[in-house]
DNA sequence: CATCGATGTTGAG
DNA sequence: TCAACCTCGATGG
């Protein structure tokens, strides 16, 4: 589910909170426990994110790669700083909080501690949310915890990713070897000319190019609509026939909802709407994109019911008379 | 309470 | 092309 936003705001966490530490590791569910071993009790010392997948250093060499597929998620717990989570709080979160069993360590409310330190447990997947305290230090595991990471402090839990296995460093390279660029990641320069490159040479659609982890990275099904939309573009131009200047808007339109991403922690994908609006987008989820999940809904800009096809698996969604060719001849 | 579907990827056929 | 993976919020009875 999470898109690469939320992994690189995971990684982050991981940077704030566990590098630098001894960390136990543990299969609470046993079916890493194998691999748990050969990581458990060492330092970790770097946190990385690269499109949806993150890498974990340990000081013994060996990495632990983690994909959280469609439903992986992270819950962080113990002295977890309010820091990477207030700038979700005027969206998702806020909600939460509203429900009104969110207390932070001291047992204050988090909406009125701002600059509190701590927060009880985090969960972190394609949203973030806070969750019911614990008594002690480490809470139990919540569901079928496949890795435990303990540090003094901190713990993270990690449940249904769909990769997670402890690898070397040519292992991890050629992991990263087979992504596409990462906006955040790569040189600025050599990312655009990456994708740029590998976009003008294939016959498929720019709607599958773009979800394809190996020609550009971290983008999923919701950046994938909405940044076709913002560019006005169909999504069934191949990428070979597309403008060059297209695919370099492309490229920037995504390194900014990305980095918007990072910062905010929600996909807002409507950045250009007024305050009003804007603040609309925020409160609610379904009120929160141009065309994503908005099936027969009349399109934003021009009123006409947007279309949902399936496209290798998954939903592309579009309006049919906004997003159109690009002009061959435009300079 | 049962069922469905999801912001993903892999591998079998 | 499609099921499997494995979790959980949303939906419906």
């Amino acid at each position: 589910m999470p898109e690469g936003h939320s992994v690189h705001r995971i990684a982050r966490q991981f940077a704030l909170h566990f590098v630098g530490k001894k960390v136990a590791v543990s299969s609470p569910q046993g079916r890493f426990a194998g691999d748990a071993s050969k990581i458990d009790g060492r330092l970790m010392t770097e946190a990385k994110a690269v499109g949806k997948q993150m890498f974990l250093e340990f000081d013994n060499g060996l990495w632990l790669r983690v994909h959280l597929g469609i439903y992986g998620a992270w819950d962080f717990a113990g002295d977890i700083t309010a820091d990477a989570t207030t700038a979700s709080a005027g969206g998702r979160m806020g909600q939460t909080n509203m429900k009104g069993t969110i207390l932070d360590s001291r047992g204050e409310d988090s909406l009125h501690s701002i600059g509190a330190p701590r927060v009880t447990r985090l969960r972190m997947s394609e949203q973030e949310k806070i969750e019911p305290g614990y008594d002690t230090f480490p809470p139990d595991p919540i569901g079928a915890v496949r890795v435990r990471l303990l540090s003094e402090d901190t713990v993270a839990d990690l449940r249904g990713p769909t990769a997670c296995e402890v690898i070397t460093p040519a292992e991890v390279q050629a992991a990263i070897d087979k992504l596409g660029p990462d906006p955040l990641i790569d040189p600025p320069k050599r990312g655009e000319e990456r994708f740029v490159a590998a976009v003008l040479k294939k016959s498929t659609p720019i709607g599958l190019l773009l979800m394809d982890q190996s020609i550009v990275s971290g983008i999923g099904n919701v950046y994938r609509a909405e940044l076709l939309f913002r560019a006005r573009l169909d999504p069934h131009i191949p990428g070979k026939r597309l403008p060059e200047a297209t695919v370099r808007a492309l490229w920037k339109d995504w390194k900014k909802l990305l980095t918007i991403g990072v910062q905010t922690g929600q996909m807002l994908t409507m950045d250009g709407l007024g305050k009003k609006q804007y603040e609309a987008a925020l409160a609610n989820r379904d009120d929160r994109h141009w065309v994503y999940h908005r099936t027969g809904l009349p399109c934003r800009v021009c009123g006409t019911p947007i279309v949902m096809e399936m496209a290798a698996g998954r939903k592309l969604y579009y309006c049919p008379f906004d997003q159109t060719a690009p002009d061959q001849t435009a300079p």
